[in-house]
DNA sequence: GTCCACATGTAACTGGTTACATGATTGG
DNA sequence: CCAATCATGTAACCAGTTACATGTGGAC
C-alpha cells in the first residue's frame, strides 16, 4: 500500500497530471519508489473515487486531454496517518546474490561479465546522486525540508557506495578463483551432466 | 522469474520436501530471497510438470505424506543458463525513505519511534550475520564454494551496516529538527487543514 | 479415541508488468 | 492532411500474500 501514498506526496509537492507524475517518478521520488504510467493512472482513479484527491477544474472531456489533480484535506490526513504508522521492513530480495549462490553449485561461468556491468551501472547512479547533491544541497541551506531531503539522498549515495565497493571486491575475488566451469568439489548422485544445454529455456 | 531458480539451487544443495525447503527459506537462501510455503508448493508443482525436478521414489499417496524432490539434469542446465544470463538490477523500493519524503510535507510527527525500531531490527540482523560469519567462516577454509558463500554473507553484513549507520545518523538529525507537527514553511493553496484526522483510514 | 503438530494443498486477492488502444495537438 | 508526439486509458498476465482446508501420525 505504498504507491497511493507516493502519489499523494508527489501531488502535495506540486499538483500534476498523470503524465507529469510519470515523468517525476523517473527521477526524484522514483529513485526509491518507481511506477509506470499505467499504475499511476489506475491509482489516480482510485484516489479520486475515494475522495482523497480531485481533478482541477477546467472542463476535460477525457481522452487526450490533460487532467491535473490536487490533494484534498482527507488525502493529506491519510498521508499523515500512513507516515506515522509503524511498518515492518520488508525482507530483501536480490537476484544478483541469488545468482552467486547458484553459481556456487552450477559454476561461475558467464556471471563475471554481468557483475562488471552491474558495477558500471551502480557507479553511474552514484555519480548522478553526487551531482544532485552538489546542485541541490550547497552548504548553508538547511530548512527542515532540506535536511530531510538531503538525508534521503544520503541514503541513496551510501547504498550505491556500498554496491560499488562490494562489487569491486567480488570481482577481485573472482580473479583469484580457479576457473568458470561447474563448481569443483560439488557432485550430485546421478543427475550430473555438467550443466550443458540439454533443454530449451523455460 | 527468480523463485524457481532459488528452489533449484536449494534442491541441488540438498534434496528436500516442501516443508524442509520452507524452513530453509527462513534462513540461508531466505536471507536474500524469502518465500512462503504456498509459493514453494505451487512452484514445486510447476517445476515437476516441466521436467526440471522429480519426486524421489517412495510411494506417496499425496496429502499429509512428505514428498522429497531432486533436481534433474534439465533443471541443472536451466539453472546454469539463468545464472549466466545478463539481468538488469531492479529499481529499488523502500517504504521508509518514501515515508521520510512524505514527512517533509505532512510533518515528522510519529515517525521517529519507527526509525528507532528499524534501527534495532537492523542491529539484530547484523548481529545474526556476524554470528554466522564467526561460526561458518573461520580463517583458513577457502574452497571456491566457501569463498562465494562468504562473499554473499559479506554483502548482507555490509548492507545491514549501512542501514544501522544511516538510521543512527537520521535519528541524530531528528533531535536537531524543530518539532513534529506539519512541516513549517510548506503551505498549499486551499486544502490546508493541518493534517488532522478528518477521515477514516482507507 | 482425541488432540495436536506435521505436511501438503486450494482459493481469492493485491500489486506490478507488458502489450496494446485511442483521442488530441502540432509541425511540416 | 499526415505523421509524430503527447496524453490517457484497457486488458491480460504474473508473482507474492493471506486465509483457509484437509489429511497423517504420534502422544497422551
Amino acid at each position: 500500500m505504498s504507491l497511493p501514498h507516493a502519489i499523494l506526496t508527489a501531488l502535495l509537492e506540486k499538483p500534476s497530471s498523470g503524465l507529469e507524475l510519470t515523468r517525476r517518478f523517473d527521477k526524484s521520488i522514483g529513485y526509491f519508489w518507481s511506477a509506470t504510467h499505467q499504475q499511476i493512472y489506475r491509482e489516480l482513479g482510485k484516489l479520486e473515487a475515494e475522495g482523497l484527491i480531485r481533478a482541477l477544474p477546467a472542463e476535460q472531456p477525457a481522452r487526450g486531454q490533460r487532467k491535473s489533480y490536487e490533494v484534498l484535506p482527507a488525502g493529506r490526513a491519510e498521508l499523515a496517518r500512513w507516515t506515522a504508522a509503524a511498518q515492518d521492513p520488508k525482507p530483501m530480495r536480490d537476484t544478483l546474490l541469488l545468482r552467486l549462490r547458484a553459481a556456487a553449485v552450477v559454476g561461475t561461468a558467464g556471471i563475471e561479465a554481468d557483475l562488471r556491468r552491474h558495477l558500471e551501472l551502480h557507479e553511474r547512479q552514484l555519480a548522478e546522486y553526487r551531482e544532485i547533491e552538489k546542485r541541490d544541497f550547497p552548504p548553508g541551506r538547511d530548512s527542515p525540508q532540506d535536511r530531510l531531503h538531503h538525508l534521503i539522498l544520503r541514503a541513496g549515495i551510501d547504498l550505491e557506495t556500498f554496491w560499488t565497493q562490494w562489487l569491486a571486491h567480488a570481482l577481485q575475488e573472482f580473479t583469484a578463483l580457479p576457473a568458470g566451469g561447474p563448481a569443483p568439489g560439488v557432485t550430485d548422485g546421478e543427475a550430473s551432466n555438467g550443466g550443458a544445454g540439454t533443454t530449451p529455456p523455460r
